[in-house]
DNA sequence: CCTATGACGCCGG
DNA sequence: GCCGGCGCCATAG
């Protein structure tokens, strides 16, 4: 659900989704398996706005690119302007 | 069973 | 704001 443009955390989503563990949202992102193609596992960083899972990505770098094609810029496998981009799950977005 | 290890994050000092 | 400690929970060994 996290739009183009902008990102969420691993911590925002299992608060959501009251998973419980933040930890668990990352293990959920290493199993999508076939979905892999349905879910925008790339918009989804550390509460630093730090691209933390980039190395699950083939290559590495492809995260980050992902990201700079929907018009967020990242230096230094951060998301700048971070507390702006930031998107909180919501019931549904058009 | 028990320990260690994470695509993590809150809390206290 | 940084850092250590700890809670979290699925998995591997």
């Amino acid at each position: 659900m996290i739009p183009k443009g902008r990102v969420s955390t691993y911590g925002a989503i299992s608060d959501f989704l009251s998973l419980g563990s933040a930890r668990m949202v990352g293990w959920a992102l290493n199993n999508l398996g076939n979905q892999r193609e349905v879910v925008p596992a790339h918009r989804v960083v550390n509460r630093k706005g730090e691209l933390s899972g980039r190395m699950f990505f083939h290559p590495p770098e492809l995260m980050s690119e992902l990201l700079k094609s929907e018009g967020i810029v990242v230096i230094d496998h951060h998301v700048l302007d971070f507390e702006n981009v930031f998107w909180y799950p919501r019931q549904l977005e058009y």
